[in-house]
DNA sequence: CAGTGAGCGAGCTTCCGCTTGACTT
């Protein structure tokens, strides 16, 4: 009933974007935020709507069989946000929908009407840079929701559910729990892997070359310079360039190409020592450069990288700070366009700080490179239509360094070019006599040689004066050498000629930085993704990094191995780019949606779809896929992942046993060559440890970490005779592998105790299965300590079999809660503890209490509902369970085990921290200007 | 990868892209 006014409700993404646009807007308006999407495919199971829950494809959150229908939910942490924007759209009389103008933010668009269900006339807003004049430009410019380009959003959304979630099983049951698939990490894994491969095929080659440091008379300035020496005769010299990755000469250009070893080198460097030298030929050209285009989220995170030390995400979050303080713009982008407002500004600043001979005369426009860039922002730059010095800011720390750094890159793209010279000498070499140098591939016999030395100067600077890129190796643009004036026929003299050994190096490995700019590349994820694409490949332990390279697990090379054999065009470089292409045509109405989920799930023709792909999987041999030859094809030593780590084997020779030795996690694979497997397999057991001899039988004892965790063994003599199995004993959990001594071990190993006679029966304690128990005859008791096994008198151990042994232990813990009795079946209902965690039972159903259920909140509906759920589906699943019984148990304890190794792995993983620092110098900026 | 006894419920993991919180130390 605001019956005074009328309002505006527009809806924006992000809440500093609102509290901005608010500004431009004025009193009519009322600008509110999503805080991105507000609803999507269900994440789980237990966020699938009740309705659903029958259906086969509850899954997958969509419903495969009915034209790719897609559940949408709202997440939890979401609701909030959906009351508030209700409440504002209460006191509107019309929406404007103002997200993003791309493809996610038509989606978010058209998500945020279905939500609210708006009664009031709703337009969709769209504008592309935060000046009041392009916002007050795009009211005049309103229009409707483009439902193709919400259609190949969607398409996007629910291949990539497909994908993710159609595959990840098939890894689950074919190689470890808790792994994962998609179109995004398996390519950016398969990347990484890859180049360790080609790291591992290398093959180095050893090659000489030869340096002179020339002198060109007292006149020249500077006397002294570098040259190289490259041709001998008619042959050119062969650089790390000529080499190819297995290490063989290339035949590349048209002059014949001679690798030099040291004798011929040292020859040469000889006979140029006493050779006349003389300028044959003086090159010069100009040389331009125009500056770099204004930063985005790649360049901008690899630049923070190189010149701050800072990781991908660490650059985010800092950049998502300023964001917020006012201080930048948007950081997430693929554009590299100014605002009109921001290219004056830029502009402004030039002539103020370098003069008006820094600033070319029109403006520079940068157009993006990125393919698929969806251009929803602009470049990252300085926010405002003045910018403000890094000084003028108050910031300090790493926002004062990033701040820096993105000022300076957006200033220099609006300067003028470096301008200079590049200058090549080739200087001839008559050798005093004529030379003979051999190679194995050639022989060369000269009376020449050829030395060329190469100048850069820069005359102007221009936007070198302010910002250079930094480069991973190699000549970065402002790096001058400066060669003397030298004309045609000019005698020099060599001061010094050096002969240096080389060799050609393996491709580096992806550092984070270069792994993105490489996905940028390849059209693969998107600027709001690039942090997180990594800290999933690395969770997943298919990548970890050593220094600041990514190194791939053997893990990763098994999941790339099946992904490749079994889902090829899935790991495809090309998948994510074809599938934009599709997009697009679904965006522009030339592709129905339907058609392209149909096609990719159920197949079209040709090719398989994902379903039956998935589906028929007897084909796989896990243990062939996981399975690497190491070294030669005749080594014989493999590498193999399995669910306990990674092993090396050594094939059985002859009739002889073959071994085996467990791989260290951080050990590179292209490290784990023939001789490191041999030394891994020199000491199968790499934390045994030997804790002295038996006393009676003289034999080691050894501490050793097994299947079953920790445990101690004597070491059988070599003579002992077949099918002799030595004693072993379990560590108790109070015990350390590396602290247990003998005394101890030798206890441990005269286990079973015997503590005494009862009913005529021997009673005897030691550690089993499920911990300590009594054993008299047939009839075993669980201890309550692994102490008890040594301290347990006959006495306290005939109390314990006085107990009846149904009603033991476990059964004298009371219900954790009482639910009252079952709607359904009138039994009382109560919540108890279990080897799965709590559970409610009504004494013959029995349903576990799932994700976001409590023990101390459950209500007895919710007890009722989860009994229902379990009888509903229950009787179904017994039948198929009764063939794999004994597998299924074996794997259960493995799967337990994996699981938590990685989540103590993956504790660490933090990011708070600098935020609030950063944060608070940003509101104390008013004290400091310049 | 060592090899020891019983008897009791499994359910869940996973995708990619938009965005910012609010648990704690």
């Amino acid at each position: 009933m605001a019956a005074e006014s009328t309002k505006t409700l527009v809806i924006v993404e992000s809440p500093t974007k609102a509290t901005k646009i608010a500004g431009y807007l004025g009193d009519d308006y009322i600008v509110e935020s999503s805080r991105g999407h507000i609803s999507d495919l269900p994440t789980n199971a237990s966020s699938v709507p009740a309705k659903y829950k029958g259906e086969k494809w509850a899954r997958l959150g969509v419903d495969v069989d009915h034209d790719f229908e897609a559940i949408y939910v709202v997440p939890p942490e979401k609701k909030p946000t959906i009351t508030s924007l209700k409440q504002a759209l209460a006191e509107a009389d019309e929406l404007l929908l103002a997200t993003d103008g791309d493809r996610e933010g038509e989606a978010i668009a058209w998500h945020l009407q279905r939500q609210l269900k708006p009664k009031v006339p709703t337009r969709r807003m769209v504008f592309h840079e935060i000046t009041e004049s392009a916002i007050r430009e795009s009211l005049t410019q309103l229009r409707d929701l483009d439902m193709d380009l919400v259609d190949a959003q969607e398409t996007r959304r629910i291949l990539d559910r497909l994908y993710g979630f159609e595959v990840s099983p098939v890894l689950w049951r074919k190689m470890t729990q808790n792994l994962s698939a998609g179109r995004v990490q398996s390519v950016a894994t398969r990347l990484v892997v890859d180049r360790e491969r080609e790291r591992i095929a290398f093959r180095s080659a050893a090659y000489w070359d030869l340096a002179a440091q020339l002198d060109a008379g007292a006149e020249a300035e500077p006397r002294s310079f570098r040259s190289r020496v490259t041709e001998i005769g008619d042959h050119r010299i062969a650089q790390g360039r000529d080499f190819d990755a297995r290490g063989q000469l290339t035949a590349s250009g048209s002059a014949p190409v001679i690798a030099l070893d040291e004798t011929a080198a040292n020859t040469i460097a000889d006979s140029i020592r006493a050779a006349d030298l003389s300028v044959k030929q003086v090159e010069s050209k100009p040389y331009t450069r125009r500056p770099y285009a204004p930063f985005r989220t790649t360049t901008m995170q690899q630049e923070a990288g190189r010149k701050l030390g800072f990781s991908a995400q660490r650059a985010m979050s800092v950049a998502q700070d300023l964001y917020e303080g006012g201080y930048i713009t948007y950081m997430r982008t693929d554009s590299v366009q100014l605002s009109n407002s921001a290219i004056t500004a830029a502009r402004a600043q030039v002539k103020q700080l370098f003069g008006d001979s820094y600033l070319p005369k029109s403006p520079r426009v940068y157009t993006s490179k990125v393919k698929n860039a969806q251009e929803a922002h602009e470049a990252i730059r300085p926010a405002g239509d003045t910018f403000r010095t890094p000084a003028q800011t108050g910031l300090n720390g790493d926002a004062f360094r990033l701040y820096e750094l993105i000022w300076m890159r957006t200033v220099a793209s609006q300067m003028a070019d470096a301008v200079g010279e590049t200058v090549t000498v080739r200087i001839q070499a008559d050798l005093p006599g004529s030379v003979t140098v051999t190679s194995p591939a050639a022989q060369v016999t000269a009376d020449t040689a050829q030395l060329v030395a190469s100048g850069r100067t820069i005359t102007f600077h221009g936007f070198l004066k302010a910002y250079v890129e930094s480069v991973d190796d190699g000549a970065s643009d402002d790096q001058q050498t400066r060669l003397p004036q030298l004309s045609q026929g000019q005698a020099l003299s060599a001061e010094e000629v050096i002969a240096a050994g080389h060799e050609t190096r393996p491709p580096a490995r992806y550092t984070e930085p270069s792994l993105v700019a490489k996905l940028e590349e390849l059209e693969i994820g998107r600027p709001s993704t690039y942090a997180s694409i990594l800290r999933t490949i690395t969770a997943r332990d298919y990548v970890f990094k050593r220094g600041a390279a990514l190194v791939p697990t053997w893990l990763a090379f098994a999941v790339t191995r099946l992904l490749e054999e079994h889902f090829t065009q899935l790991v495809d470089y090309d998948f994510t780019a074809k599938l934009e292409q599709t997009l697009d045509l679904v965006a522009g109405g030339n592709a129905e949606r339907v058609r392209v989920l149909s096609d990719f799930y159920f197949g079209d023709g040709d090719a398989e779809g994902l379903k039956e792909l998935t589906t028929e999987l007897g084909d796989i041999d896990a243990r062939k896929i996981s399975t690497f030859g190491i070294g030669d094809l005749d080594s014989g030593l493999t590498v193999r992942v399995g669910r306990y780590g990674t092993i090396v084997e050594q094939a059985p020779e002859g009739d002889g046993e073959g071994k085996r030795a467990a791989v260290p996690d951080d050990l590179p694979p292209d490290e784990l060559t023939v001789e490191k497997a041999k030394e891994l397999l020199a000491r199968p057991m790499g934390e045994e440890r030997e804790l002295g001899l038996h006393p009676d039988t003289h034999r080691p004892i050894v501490a050793r970490s097994g299947r079953f965790g920790p445990y101690v063994t004597e070491v059988l003599a070599e003579d002992a005779p077949k099918g002799t199995k030595p004693r072993t004993g379990s560590l108790f959990s109070s015990m350390d592998l590396d602290t247990i001594d003998l005394d101890t071990a030798l206890k441990l190993l005269s286990l079973p105790r015997t503590v005494g006679e009862l009913d005529g029966e021997t009673v005897t304690a030691q550690n089993g299965r499920y911990g300590p128990y009594l054993k008299k005859g047939s009839d075993s008791r669980s201890l309550e300590t692994e102490e008890q096994i040594f301290t347990v008198t006959i006495d306290q151990a005939k109390a314990i079999y006085d107990q009846p042994k149904r009603r033991g232990r476990a059964a004298a813990k009371p219900p954790l809660k009482e639910l009252g009795n079952d709607p359904n079946t009138e039994k009382p209902m109560v919540v108890k503890d279990g080897r799965f965690g709590p559970y409610v039972t009504d004494g013959e159903t029995m349903a576990s209490l799932r994700r976001g259920d409590d023990v101390e909140t459950i209500t007895p509906e919710r007890g009722a509902e989860l009994l229902a759920e379990k009888r509903a589906k229950g009787p179904a699943k017994k039948a198929a369970k009764k063939a794999p019984a004994k597998k299924a148990a074996a794997k259960k304890s493995t799967a337990k085990k994996t699981t938590a190794k990685k989540t103590a792995k993956k504790a660490p993983a933090k990011k708070t921290a600098a935020k609030k620092t950063t944060a608070k110098k940003a509101t104390s900026s008013s004290s400091s200007g310049s």
